[in-house]
DNA sequence: GATGAATGAGGATTCATTCAT
DNA sequence: AATGAATGAATCCTCATTCAT
């Protein structure tokens, strides 16, 4: 029973602190968006810190063993990166928080999200420049260029999620960014883009004249 | 001396918003930056919002210009995109809080922000979607597809801006991602990532091995 | 086993509130210590109040019935001052907190003090100012001095177990105040100084020069 | 009229802390009875702790420095005790508050009491040390009954400022414990007992029977 | 322009206590 | 006897803002 409560609280902890972030949820909200007394809260978190790490945990360690499992030692078949980005977004679009909640978590500066630099982003990131470290010179990058594609690319994989509740008043459609069929769209699309970016790049033409044989 | 003054505090809010966010920054913080009160602050700005607003409006306000001047009505060369990604780069590498800040405001859901929307975002977004849509057609882009890109390129471009910071710890160099050096590289990279994204197709392979013609 | 129970509670309950006082001490903080949960405390006590009402009372009564032993009536032998004091050395010693929550308790002003007044320490000072009057007389002493003595007396007894925590950190010696030596020396010392106190004048010259006799 | 404001704040805060303790009194209490609000009074104390710690400061720091006043280098004349008395007396009856504040301050356990000790009473007890050391041995005191007198001593002479108002309701008589002719006689019965306690003993018989010769 | 003082509206957290199990 | 969950009342403190000087 326990376990379920938490889950309940996490969930809507989830989905305030990624909505108006931590310092913008009182707890008293939470707690009223739950049926609770702030009181109540507080003897199933020690504290509004305490419950945003757990969130946080919750939110991102199954992005962490996504991204992981594209990590097989010795091969990395390239076809797993597709199936990668398609759990991504599938991910994504089920927990449509979670993307709004890591680029939040990302702008602070507290001490806990150093902490969760280390425990959480650091093995993502390693991951991802191994992944990238693979297939990225025969796409064409140069070596110094690789931290600057894999911020690239998480900013082109991430985006979407960011940012498309912001960006959805300005469009005249009005879908909803997360329907299966704005989802199908935006897996095509990562893929699509993902592949100039990381594919190889045959006779592509590079911007600056240079041909690419 | 008032026009100074503006600007110093202006200075001081940019930085510590884009740092901890408008509700993160105490007017007394700002105020004891600055070497004043909070009530002289009061002098300068009716209200931490009206503040907060200035410094959109001042940080913004350029990149907007930058974005517009590279839609000249009917003739849209391709050359003017490289120019405004260059400007793009320069300007965010000149004010190196501009990135998080637009980031910060992209995220809250205030009515003010929405506010901000209409003024700043939208043209912004307008212009972007309009570049977008006289190129991305013969770069292979389907029209349903246009928004998920502009999304794409937003993150790609903002994206180093945004996280380096949050990311830098995490490489082992311990350059500084805004050196002339990174911002060379930074410079380079972008060119080529967009030039991949936007550029024409030629025999280009794509994924999923349709041809491109 | 209820009894046993009972005691341990009352020994933890003791410590706490002689260290911080009441209001200082959570339930949480007492159960926590006890190895149980505030709600099982309830099942001992009432309320705090009531647990903090047994402590003193059951802190109080050994000391009021050793001074009580004192007194018989008609008879007041000087050596049974003797025998008094050293009980009394001896059980504050054994007891190394009661000092501190007797003196906490006079400090505070709760209506449950005022009850404690009447019940424990109203007859203590009965019978040590029945004391004092059978004795301070031909020691010098005037009858309007005889509150201030008792008081007097009571600091310099109390005084030594309810600040020697305090001030050791001040002294060179790391001596526990609470060693055998150190209640030998206490014990000592006291018997002096009460006899000084409440002991025949004699050829004693008083501090203004008046002779004694 | 800052420096007033403070007085009148530290007035109040020294009555209620020595009265209820510091977590006994509630800064709205406090405000209440200055007739501010809580907010205002963090206008002139950063906070309640900050405010306890400006308080022992005011208080103690005259006592120190009388004490200290005792102890002219090499040369302790004895009949300084006494004016040193009368004037220990003298403050501790016009702030009546003192003594309470000091014994509450010796039974807390927090680290800013501890840095008390060091500022404050440090001192007093070298001083205090200091001055027996001279006079004690002629009095009869051995070396190693040194600390236990000082002890006492400070029992003596605060125990009645520290309790009187606690005993006052069992005494029988009305009579205010801080009146003009309480005091004089609280005076005097200091100097006699103090001389008893300090002074040589000349013909004086110890209690174990020991002649003092 | 600058400032000290005041304040109302929160906001996180603690705590003693209850009650159903 | 033990406990998990719930809670109302307090408590300390922060903050944006105002206003008289």
């Amino acid at each position: 029973m326990s376990v379920a409560t938490r889950e309940v609280i996490l969930d809507a902890a989830e989905r305030l602190f990624s909505a108006r972030g931590v310092d913008g949820v009182a707890v008293r909200d939470l707690a009223r968006e739950l049926g609770l007394t702030p009181s109540s809260l507080y003897n199933h978190f020690r504290s509004k810190q305490a419950l945003y790490d757990a969130v946080l945990e919750r939110g991102l360690r199954p992005i962490a063993d996504l991204v992981a499992a594209a990590w097989h030692p010795g091969t990395l078949r390239p076809d797993l990166m597709r199936v990668t980005i398609d759990g991504l977004v599938t991910h994504l679009a089920a927990h449509p928080h979670l993307a709004r909640l890591l680029q939040r978590s990302m702008l602070e500066e507290s001490g806990s999200v150093l902490a969760l630099i280390e425990r959480w982003v650091a093995p993502l990131y390693g991951t991802g420049m191994a992944v990238i470290r693979e297939t990225a010179f025969e796409a064409g990058w140069d070596a110094e260029e690789l931290p600057h594609l894999a911020l690239g690319l998480f900013g082109v994989i991430f985006a979407y999620f960011t940012n498309s509740a912001f960006i959805q008043p300005l469009t005249r459609s009005n879908q909803d960014p997360l329907s299966p069929h704005a989802l199908v769209v935006q897996r095509r699309f990562l893929e699509k883009a993902i592949y100039r970016l990381l594919g190889p790049i045959h006779q592509q033409v590079r911007p600056n004249g240079e041909s690419g044989a």
